[in-house]
DNA sequence: TGAAAAATAGGAACGATTCGCAAGAATACT
DNA sequence: AGTATTCTTGCGAATCGTTCCTATTTTTCA
């Protein structure tokens, strides 16, 4: 039984099928896929595929920097294939995380240096409240 | 057997005192301990305290909105007693978590009105990198 | 083509957290 | 005080996301 070669070449040679295509979907949402569902979807293509190789394959690209883990705060992890830096606005109500692109103000890191002798490498701004569709005060 | 009155009088009935010095043991610190590491210190004083108890009363003084918790990211939750709004930093080699007292730079909430139409209801950021210990050229 | 290296499926194992429940305080009401 | 009501607890079992282990399959590359 094969569960490998669909139909045309990975782009780049040197991932497995099943890497190259958590990749392509990871790039291709802007949600913020659990491992679970992220195996879901996959299975339609690699019916055998097992959720021990989503996560071991989110590792790798993970530590390769091709995407990124969002600590989403609720137990499960969640994956973010945008590769540029950015920061995210998680709605209150359903859960859902949105990519902002906010340059970071500038006199943040000056002050954390004086005031705290510290220089991150990495900066993470999270925001909490409701997003558009769940503070529409007229719902459907 | 008794496990509950020590010495004296908690500062404000109400709570269990099981709550009670949970609550102090987190204000006494800044450390942002584990529900284990609070379960093993506790068990000085009550030594039949129940691990799924501090989870309890956790949540509780979470939603009192006593203390907060601070997802890692590592798997297991921190839990922070200090009530003011502040921001960390997360050093990337010993998990130490430093508290950050840092005024939020007021551009930012308007540009995430602005661009986005976003109005959040709290900001959190994390900074990561080396705390000043571990950046340290000259270990001993 | 063949051997070595990398990756996979499958399932067991793990660790943090949650749940359910019977027993124990605390509080309220009479 | 006495009793009903409500809040907590301790304990153990159950859940659930994630990791680990191993035999097998794919991929790499000489």
């Amino acid at each position: 039984m094969r569960a490998s070669p669909p139909e045309k070449e990975p782009s780049r040679r040197n991932h497995s099928w099943q890497r190259q295509r958590l990749l392509e979907l990871l790039r291709s949402t802007d949600s913020h896929p659990t491992a679970a569902s992220l195996h879901a979807a996959l299975r339609v293509d690699f019916p055998r595929l097992a959720l021990g190789t989503v996560y071991r394959n989110l590792d790798v690209l993970v530590s390769e920097g091709e995407i990124e883990a969002v600590p989403s705060g609720e137990g499960v992890a969640r994956y973010d294939g945008n590769p540029t830096p950015h920061h995210h606005f998680v709605c209150e109500h359903c859960g859902e995380i949105e990519d902002l692109e906010l340059p970071l103000p500038r006199g943040l890191l000056t002050r954390l240096q004086r005031r705290h002798g510290l220089t991150p490498r990495r900066v993470r701004i999270d925001f909490y409240g409701l997003c558009r569709a769940c503070s529409d005060p007229n719902p459907t």
